[in-house]
RNA sequence: CGCGGGGUGGAGCAGUCCGGUAGCUCGUCGGGCUCAUAACCCGAAGGUCGAAGGUUCAAAUCCUUCCCCCGCAACCA
């Protein structure tokens, strides 16, 4: 029986064109995945977009279509550009669909029975001309902050969750599970918001149609987080076992999302499911914030970034591997093009490029192609070969922490370490005298099998470039198992090593 | 007492939770090599870790006070 991994992006709310923020997100979720399955796990990789709610209502009828219309369009976006950036994710959940519009009901109906869900009225600030509540902390001095005009305190039957109720359970889960909210600061942010009393949750609503209704009162809708939440558990089929991917796959290993999400993955999520009686999340990992060029990302500003554009210019891999290594998962970063172009020259086409452009040269200029044996038991050569041994559980943590920058920075290690290597072993010089061909060969082929390795580890931040380098070193370039194919040596003598053209020319 | 983030060699950062030789990348300077994408390798200079006080055998790290910088309508990872 195989090991099962489950991760999750959030569902993008298709409001919003995507941007670099979703990508990053995406992007680390995918790579997390590609790791796993090279490992042997058996991978769910989930994303998806969440189309309900009274702006995308708003806007749609603002641009003349149906919310389903717009939501089509955007979502089409998003698939895009997952498709551009090499995601491989296994599902795309859209909250508009039926298998998920009926496990929320089920959901819903579930806690009703329970005695969870009760019928009570909301109160808030209501903005009659444009029809839509705010909270107190939204309004600008007392007045919409939409339209500017003043808003009055109104109240609608609305149904509400009973979160309170699960309080202590809640914390008693997280100080059970010290890794259960990452990272630590967050954690700490948390506790002190339950502990500051949790109040039962606004769970519907009646101002606007476009959700999912309540079931026996469709006079109300569904609202945003419970039904955005519960796709983590619709597309498992959950009220089913149909598919028998909720038993699999069910509770999560990981929520990945960004910290501005975390209160509902960390707190209501983690309730509704207590209260549906179903395991809760393993870890939810909040990420940190890209500002661009040093400055807040934000519409107005019109500096968000737009991945597609970057792609089409730097290539998926290089953005794939700036945004993963360059500021450590969890920390706010800054997305600068100099830092990109820098990244790209040294860390891709003078350190990995280069290596690999200089070691299969030799080969070829002085094997002809053809990998050479490679037997030697000198100190220096054993030395290299252990670094790879040892290096592998590192960055299995790293990675398995989502410490994404710092995995990044062990297999650069690995790079670091062939340059010095073959800086060590001279191989031109081993070259002038025919006696020590034996031992020329021995260095080239330490090198190749090293960038083999480099290769795998590679790949599941950067497919593109893991495969080609698999094939210039005349490995199989479909196969990125590291399971059973991560101990040095595995590659034969005799296959044919290409003459590499440079992976990344320098920008 | 609004909230949050931050102040560590020239730049950008890690280290702070769990005190114990101050580390990384880049830049600069010097050297080596010539297989390679003017790439690679080695070495050096450069920091009283924002300030003051406290705890301690020992503090960038813990405690107290203070100063400075950035962000804080909405959208949004």
């Amino acid at each position: 029986m195989s090991k099962a991994f489950y991760v999750t992006t959030p569902i993008y709310y298709v409001n919003d064109v995507p941007h670099i923020g979703h990508a990053y997100t995406t992007v680390a979720c995918d790579v997390l995945a590609r790791y796993k399955r090279a490992r042997g796990y058996e991978v769910f990789f989930l994303t998806g977009t969440d189309e309900h709610g009274q702006k995308v209502e708003k806007a749609a009828l603002a641009q003349g279509e149906t919310p389903l219309q717009l939501a089509d369009r955007v979502m089409k976006r998003f698939q895009g550009l997952w498709e551009k950036l090499n995601i491989s994710n296994d599902d795309f959940i859209r909250t508009t669909q039926e298998r998920h519009i009926h496990g929320v009901q089920e959901m819903f109906e579930l806690l009703q029975k329970k005695g969870d869900i009760y019928l009570g009225e909301y109160e808030d600030w209501y903005c009659t001309p444009c029809e839509t509540f705010w909270t107190e902390t939204q309004l600008l001095n007392g007045c919409c902050p939409d339209c500017g005009r003043p808003t009055e305190k109104l109240r609608e039957a609305s149904y509400f969750f009973r979160m309170s109720k699960y309080q202590d359970a809640l914390l008693e889960y997280i100080d059970a599970h010290p890794d259960f909210i990452q990272p630590l600061s967050r954690r700490n942010e948390i506790l002190g918001f339950i502990k500051e009393g949790l109040r039962d949750l606004s769970i519907s609503r009646t101002s606007f149609s476009w959700g999912i209704p309540v079931p026996n009162d469709p006079k109300h809708v569904v609202y945003v987080w419970f039904d955005a939440l519960t796709n983590y558990i619709t597309a498992l089929s959950y009220p089913s076992n149909s598919t028998g991917n909720f038993s699999k796959f069910w509770p999560v290993d990981v929520h990945v999302i960004g910290k501005d999400i975390l209160r509902f993955h960390a707190v209501y999520w983690p309730t509704f499911l207590l209260a549906a009686g179903l395991p809760l999340p393993k870890k939810v990992f909040a990420h940190g914030w890209w500002t661009v060029e040093g400055k807040k990302m934000s519409k107005s500003l019109r500096n968000t970034v737009e991945p597609n554009m970057l792609v089409d210019k730097y290539g998926v891999d290089p953005i794939r591997y700036f945004l993963l290594r360059e500021v450590p998962f969890g920390l706010d970063g800054d997305f600068s093009h100099t830092g990109l172009i820098h990244r790209i020259n040294s860390d891709l086409a003078n350190d990995l490029g280069n290596l690999v452009s200089r070691s299969s040269a030799m080969v070829n200029k002085y094997f002809d192609g053809i990998l050479p044996e490679g037997v030697s038991d000198k100190e220096v050569d054993k030395a290299f070969i252990a670094a790879f041994t040892e290096a592998l559980p590192v960055i299995d943590n790293h990675i398995c922490n989502l410490a994404f920058n710092k995995a990044l920075q062990s297999i650069w290690e690995l790079v670091t370490r062939a340059n010095k290597y073959i800086d060590e072993r001279q191989p031109w010089a081993l070259a002038k005298d025919p006696a020590l061909k034996g031992e020329l060969g021995a260095v080239l082929y330490n090198v190749t099998e090293g960038i083999r390795l480099i290769a795998l580890l590679v790949a599941p931040f950067m497919p593109e470039t893991g495969r080609r380098m698999l094939a210039i070193v005349g490995a199989d370039p479909e196969n990125i198992m590291l399971e059973g194919h991560d101990s040095f040596g595995e590659l034969r003598p005799g296959v044919t090593v290409e003459k590499a053209q440079p992976l990344f020319p320098r920008i």
